[in-house]
DNA sequence: ACCTGAACACCGTTCAAGT
DNA sequence: ACCTGAACACCGTTCAAGT
């Protein structure tokens, strides 16, 4: 073998496959990843750093898939909602990658792109850079724990048997779904982006 | 040596210094944990199941310290308020040790007991079983996403060569500070909660 | 430049042996 | 009941060797 004319792997097809792991297993290993790229684990070292620059290349390829309104036409606050229901369901398509990035500095490129995105939004509707600030992470942490709601195994929470009633019969209604999850985040978002506008507007 | 006639360990002890580590290293190993115990690696098998039950009792150790207003004196929204930030304190504490978390379904009883609490809260100011559920998956997302962002390395998002100015400027806005996580916490809180009495007020 | 196989230090867990 | 040391299967990464 050795050297084969056309490589047989990239940093893309690399990241891909871990992906796929992921999605399947919850986490991935290098020798599982090479097994499932026929190739040997060492040959991955020829693409990437390591472990940790693999999950660097899966939130990308997971984060490219965010929409961003080019032209921001309508209302500020219709924008943003767009932008965060595209990130959360960027998330949400691969759910149970997300505990993965959660140790990790930001350093993807398409990621940043989102949160300029954000920026860029919030500038025009007036927001100065303090108010940015404080708005872009509260999104940003209200999507990100929405969507480890969403990843988390089906029963969240198990409820005890001594757990309130209170407790249990709001556990019996949403049983199952991912779905359950989006709503409840479309509600949320809902809530915050109302009280960013209240206020921005209150200022002036 | 073998037998001691006074236990060495406890599962206790073993989640405290385990809590110990994590908070030093932001991670803890088996043998890492047996050597800070003075003890070999094997010994702790005797104590507790593995590695994800020392995680589960690290969490109940850390949430162990969540404050919840017995007598539900005031209005529903204050004492809200107190569990959620109670709450996040209780991880902001331990900032390091979230991201453990996040791929286990709760069973713990200490964290169970404060969604009882919230969930409790909530009936009694007239949300029925489904709104319930909501408000909490909405303040557990949150409380979540916030202490994820506050644990986060120092810098959360490394801003890019081509970020735009109004990302930038907000940025370097907040530069350093766990006081910052929190006080943009509390704003986000005081929106869902406002939020949230907006909706319950309107269906009488 | 890109693949392989051998090697290294490390991990989590089990289990027989000791008291 | 509770500790030890040896053992096992596995992990991430490095590196000389091959083309």
């Amino acid at each position: 073998m050795a050297r084969p004319s056309t490589p047989k792997l990239s940093s893309e097809l690399i990241a891909a496959a871990a992906l796929k792991l992921v999605d399947k297993n919850g986490e991935f290993t290098i020798p599982q990843l090479a097994k499932a790229l026929s190739v040997s684990a060492s040959s991955l070292y020829n693409h990437v750093g390591g472990k940790d620059e693999i999950i660097e290349l899966m939130r990308g390829q997971a984060m490219s898939r965010v929409q961003l309104p080019e032209a921001p036409g309508g209302h500020w606050r219709e924008t943003l909602r767009l932008i965060a229901v595209s990130y959360f369901e960027s998330y949400s398509r691969h759910p149970r990658l997300i505990p993965l990035f959660t140790s990790h500095t930001v350093r993807d490129r398409t990621t940043l792109r989102v949160y300029d995105a954000l920026a860029q939004t919030l500038a025009g509707a007036g927001f100065d850079p303090a108010a940015r600030l404080t708005a872009i992470t509260i999104i940003d942490s209200f999507v990100l724990g929405s969507a480890l709601d969403a990843a988390a195994p089906d029963e969240v929470w198990a409820a005890d048997v001594d757990s309130s009633a209170s407790f249990t019969e709001a556990l019996e209604e949403g049983l199952g779904s991912a779905e359950r999850a989006e709503q409840t985040f479309g509600q949320g978002l809902d809530i915050i982006l109302a009280g960013l506008e209240a206020r921005v507007s209150a200022r002036g």
